[in-house]
DNA sequence: CATGAATGAGTTTTCATTCAT
DNA sequence: AATGAATGAAAACTCATTCAT
């Protein structure tokens, strides 16, 4: 019996604190924030709530946590070779690639959705840090309608954000929604 | 001498239920309905505890109390003149209207948003209610853009509908969003 | 329109107060004395909490009411010719009334003993009140038991005093219990 | 380092509850069931009210539970040797266990005499439930005066009980009720 | 005499967090 | 690393009592 190594253990602990990350969204999302409390998190995550302490300093760290962790995940697939630039192919790529992701992980996103909505979550502050995370997004999209001769950039990024919210949003919540079609329109009338 | 009249009483009554109503809506939409106390409904609205139980039997009932007032309200201002056709004036009328609601009404819609998501709130029928009375809006719109003579008229409304879903979504979130100029957009882009 | 004399409004008074002492016991025996609420009482006795204030000057005092008015009953067939002297007959006549007492108005009497055995009103040293009010019940007892030649009167008082109880409690509880066949019992036994 | 083992805190639990079960009871019965709070309960077991809510989901529960161990207590010093007949000596121990059962737990017969007498509290089945087992006690007295040969047995038990009843109401309500005394004139007078 | 709006201290209950083991 | 007993501050709610009218 040798002792676990240390990449090991934290293999072992970043495995249990996204155990525990993935259990806390869907209880959040089911009942909200505040409705939802460390104990039944425990409970749901078959550990003890000192465990839970272990791995979160408090509960709106793991909040905290949980909500940054869906932020990485959208920002990582917009400008994939980091070069500054945005062509076509890359736009194109970024509207498919967040579509994937909606479509592949489905519950996550409502759950995230549904998390990002509530008021609990606006006061923690992490919305402004996301902010400033994606404001390079903003910059390189008006860049490349820019580039595209758009004779007013800010009001065509301003409309792609507001549709990709709004499909955010429907596609999430209603069930029959037809995201493939929608998808062609969207790069047909916005690329 | 004489004790107070009936009338009287319940004047006193309306008033102070209308006043708390106010008080909380703007508590609930501002920090969420589980992370506003009663104590602090009472101490903004500038009365006991005691008080507030005297006119809303418990939390729930007072939440279930605004919502149902806002509904009426909107029902209200959203009725047309009932000619089953909308012009391209009523058209422009509409989405003025949706967003003037916005706008009068920024605590409600925040309010009812951040509750329209969670589950647990889902259940209480107050939501599927509304959304069947709001129903007609789009049923109108889509009506609008057959006559249009748009090719594809479908794909103008999702488009359409995506967009307000949109502003809506990002007006109620962000303080800064620029409403108006926005609403030049759409009008522009979409009527 | 002549006012009231006041000797009307004794009588009103008096008429009232005994209405919400009957409105009160009902309740207070229900659902015990701590769970019923004034407001209830007031409710249900068809006044407002404020007149009951004026009445009665606190919940306590209307309880403390009640109790002594049942003591009073009982006290009051003892001795009836107030001669200090307790006959054969007058023993016979007291048994006889408590028991009468009980039939006419089994209902008060059921709930005056569920109030009595409440410990709130065993905290309001309403009792202590009471048994100084009935050591001459005692004393007259015990004389003749020492007249009719008893070798131990105080057991026999004690035994009788039981036997009271007993009945008091089961009669009340028991719809089908032989109150007459017992009367007789008791009368031959302990007489 | 490791933490405490199942049966440990299995131990801790039991001992807890115990305790505060015991204290409990103590003021159920000292103050009457309305009266106590919950604070104050927690105050006397030298607890925090939350731990006393780890243990008893709510006020209510910790009643039910008190009551439920009072009943099992008692039926099992109550079953007899099971042999059908009862003889002069089993009627002695009988009344003399009673009466032990009375002083050993005083408490508990305060606090079950003011519940079984509040209909509201008499809901709640667990009175019946005793009621119930504890009716064959009367059954045995009854063939006891048969078998005795006595001319009016029926009378004889009835009286007993009656003066049983008595004692019963007397003793548990009366600090001063000379119990020992009463218990050789029962036994003199009755067996 | 009569009302019920208004109060505030007290009640039951919840829960994030700590800590001995 | 792991447990859950224990805490205490704060929540929702109740109610006897007061008082302006």
């Amino acid at each position: 019996m040798t002792p676990r190594t240390i990449l090991q253990n934290e293999q072992i602990r970043r495995l249990k604190k996204e155990h525990i990350k993935s259990v806390a969204l869907e209880l959040f999302a089911e009942h909200g924030y505040h409705a939802t409390s460390i104990s039944n998190i425990a409970k749901n995550a078959s550990i003890s709530k000192g465990l839970l302490y272990n791995y979160f300093e408090s509960k709106e760290r793991l909040l905290k946590s949980i909500i940054s962790d869906g932020f990485d995940k959208i920002i990582v697939s917009f400008d994939p070779n980091k070069d500054g630039i945005l062509t076509q192919e890359e736009l194109i790529f970024f509207i498919n690639s967040i579509i994937d992701m909606m479509q592949k992980d489905k519950s996550f996103w409502r759950l995230y959705m549904s998390l990002l909505i509530q008021p609990a979550v606006h006061d923690s502050k992490i919305v402004e840090e996301f902010r400033d995370k994606a404001s390079f997004v903003f910059k390189m999209l008006t860049e490349y309608y820019v580039r595209k001769g758009s004779k007013d950039p800010e009001s065509d990024i301003t409309v792609l954000h507001m549709v990709m919210d709004g499909i955010f949003f429907n596609y999430l919540y209603d069930d029959e929604f037809p995201i493939e079609k929608i998808k062609k329109i969207i790069i047909e009338r916005f690329v």
